[in-house]
DNA sequence: ATCTTGACTTGCC
DNA sequence: CGGCAAGCCAAGA
């Protein structure tokens, strides 16, 4: 588990994001290699991982986390802290704040070149 | 080993 | 982004 290579790119993939900016689980899993496993990056997210900005991972709405330690409250206030705007619904502005990795960021991660997608319009 | 759950996503209505 | 079903993957009972 520690050892597996998946979680191991998640961890250095939201480690990566910059303040003030958003991924989804989604998009961490897609980059991590598995194509659904946005579950996964929240059982790991749950599980572990101290150091991390995982209040920068946000589910595909924008939404804040059902669980996250410290409750939504913890989380609204924390991305708060960091410039994010958080609406009253606990919801933040993806097409403003959601981050990709730049191509140099993701060599440096050890992503292949293929993990483009086409997130730009939803919402 | 099977069954249930879950910090998720997508598709269809 | 209203609701519901299916999909996917791993952990815990």
């Amino acid at each position: 588990m520690r050892s597996d290579p998946f979680r191991t790119r998640v961890l250095a993939i939201v480690r990566a994001v910059p303040r003030g900016r958003l991924v989804t689980y989604g998009q961490v899993a897609l980059l991590a290699g598995k194509r659904h496993g946005a579950r996964e990056v929240g059982w790991i997210a749950h599980a572990g991982g101290e150091g991390i900005p995982w209040q920068r991972v946000v589910n595909r709405f924008g939404g804040l986390a059902a669980g996250f330690t410290g409750g939504r409250e913890g989380h609204r206030m924390a991305l708060r802290r960091e410039g994010v705007r958080v609406g009253v619904d606990d919801r933040v502005d993806l097409g403003r704040y959601l981050w990709w990795p730049d191509a140099r960021t993701r060599r440096r991660l050890g992503l292949g070149p293929g993990t483009n997608v086409c997130w730009e319009g939803n919402l």
